[in-house]
DNA sequence: ACCTTTTAGTAAATCGTTTTAGTAATTTTA
DNA sequence: TAAAATTACTAAAACGATTTACTAAAAGGT
């Protein structure tokens, strides 16, 4: 016969069993002892080195008997600090985001780090909203994927993929002049020289960028990507269908060309479908180089050569470095950029380009 | 010439500019009102019916020039609701989460919630810690994604691809036996009798129903799933190399077949690349049935027919069905499962059975 | 002219922790 | 044996909101 007259059943909806959730002070008040103590005692501060082995045990057992779960809004609110940061993505399903948060995840869950995610699906209005949101939950900074910054920061941000040169904003970059020479290279040495692209879509953080370094890196070689030979990718889609719809765009344009740099893995996916439908061999008619290598990207028929953007590491090192900056190990100051660098994975894509 | 005596700059690490934010409490002090008037005003309460507009719009006004932002901590502690829930994922980047994910987002995103997420990467310890941290960060419920339950529930729980009957636990699980019906029934009516499949790993959570299903759906047409023709995945990659290194190994046994249920699509493109390897081609010589749906199924070579399971629709569907049961709309019941129905979407990579 | 109602607010309690500043009892030191 | 130090705790003030219960002044009703 259970005697605390306390016990009300609250039938809140949903929730299965087990009362309330008991509180230290709740604690506190069966163990005959003050929250204070329990706090010093169960966060092990130094000043619980007064009190006794046994009363530690008592309250050890008791926290474990009742399942005291310590309320993480209250500690959070009394220390000033959440362990939790914010990462604002264009959209989770595009397998370029997931990759970079899976290095992110890796970075903070050692740190006992949590980060709350969102979406802005290249809406403006999200852009703005959603940073703010994010501050309001108390995150101690934010991380930032392939997105614009519309906002002026007033807490450590960095950005993957990032190119604007923004006060307190660190991007997280990968060497494009490289992956541009890696590419263009790769290409021109298998005699390609007449070379069709297919551009990422503006709102790409990198598709200026990687436009840029791959035009120099061909001019330097004395060619030229001919703006005739060149498609933009229209649409948001994650699926390589806007890959295949620029190819085919290209290919009704009747301009002849023997190689295609695809802005990634993605397009290069569709754009090899397209190609495939007017009859035209990869790599034996059109040589095709990806971007990234995705997963897909190694085991795709023909499998494809791409340029690996380390995604994992990107987000990784994103982490590690906001979290270097929250904990002030980097005494203040803010690097403007961090690189990586890109390598060239050769597959059966591409090849030399046929003698008729 | 600025004459308030607070301003210490304070040089606080990584932070750019701007001193620290303004509370309530500041802005009050700021229009010579308290804090409850702000409050009331601010949050459009009943109560703020006796306050002017005139007052109204100072207060207005106030927020806006100090930028106010209020606590969300704060916030949540006293009102005791975090607008916050835990997803807890095997891992992000191998696309069946990321799907999923995306569509708890969308539907979390319209009820203003957000969402903390935890990856267990099978690991026992992560299994049983994540469901703790979580719910010591107040998250008012969670969704478990193809993530087996290793805790007592004691707020609401929907598990995407869950199949064990727990108390306080929603299932929102694919009809699998439609499923196996749709794929069964294609390889069979293409003449296919000697089907090899290549099993989920045992962590997975439709391993066991799906190899339950596939097997009924083949005995009832008279055929079996041979033991002989049977691999199982290994190893805990998101990439097609565990489908290529299981497809390895039963061609290695040299047993015949003509068709291969693949567990999901991912691991049906890397068995795709062992069977070409072994100069099989696909589907003329073997048809490959893959599972899922993804982006990249569509584009391969040969395109892949699958079944496809409407991720996007299963995460969505989860996160409606918990906002439903913590709001109490569904006034205290528990949905043991809620359905979602697969489709056969019929592409290259099978084909009626070679009739030499 | 008195009572009631409305207007325009405010003080204080509260959410669940952490932390600062004590205190009373005991033990040690001089 | 008195002063100082240690031991074993606790009361109360934060953190930054929301909310309940007030109050004082003005307006309205009769």
């Amino acid at each position: 016969m259970p005697k605390n007259g306390k016990e009300e059943p609250r039938p809140k909806s949903g929730q299965p069993r087990n009362g309330d959730p008991v509180s230290l002070k709740d604690l506190a008040l069966h163990l005959g002892l003050s929250p204070t103590t329990l706090s010093l005692v169960l966060n092990d501060s130094p000043q619980a080195v007064s009190i006794p082995a046994e009363t530690k045990k008592r309250i050890f057992d008791g926290a474990r008997e009742l399942n005291y779960r310590p309320n993480y809004l209250a500690r959070s609110l009394r220390v000033q600090k959440t362990n939790t940061i914010g990462v604002i993505v264009p959209e989770l399903s595009d397998g370029y985001s997931a990759m970079v948060l899976n290095g992110v995840e890796s970075a903070l869950s050692t740190a006992e780090y949590f980060y709350l995610t969102a979406s802005h699906l290249h809406r403006e209005d999200l852009l703005e909203k959603l940073p703010r949101v994010l501050i309001e939950r108390q995150v101690e900074g934010i991380i930032a994927v392939d997105t614009p910054i519309r906002f002026t920061p007033t807490l450590p941000i960095v950005n993957v993929s990032g190119h604007e040169e923004i006060e307190g904003v660190t991007n997280v970059v990968l060497n494009h002049q490289h992956a541009a020479e890696l590419g263009i290279g790769h290409l021109y040495n298998l005699g390609h020289r007449r070379i069709a692209a297919i551009k990422g879509q503006d709102f790409s953080s990198d598709t200026v960028i990687r436009w840029q370094t791959m035009n120099d890196a061909a001019k330097k070689r004395g060619i030229s990507l001919d703006p005739a030979l060149t498609v933009q990718l229209q649409g948001d889609s994650p699926s390589p269908e806007i890959g295949y719809t620029a190819m085919k765009s290209l290919l009704a344009s009747g301009e002849r060309f023997t190689a295609v740099l695809a802005f990634n893995d993605i397009s290069a996916i569709g754009a090899i479908r397209a190609l495939e439908e007017m009859g035209l061999r990869v790599p034996a008619d059109v040589s095709v180089l990806g971007f990234d290598d995705i997963y897909a990207a190694a085991f795709h028929n023909p499998a494809l050569t791409t340029i690996r953007q380390p995604l994992f590491e990107m987000g990784n090192l994103a982490a590690r470095t906001l979290l270097a900056r929250l904990s002030g190990e980097s005494n203040g100051d803010v690097p403007k950029t961090v690189g990586v660098e890109p390598t060239i994975i050769v597959r059966q894509s591409t090849s030399r380009v046929s003698q008729t």
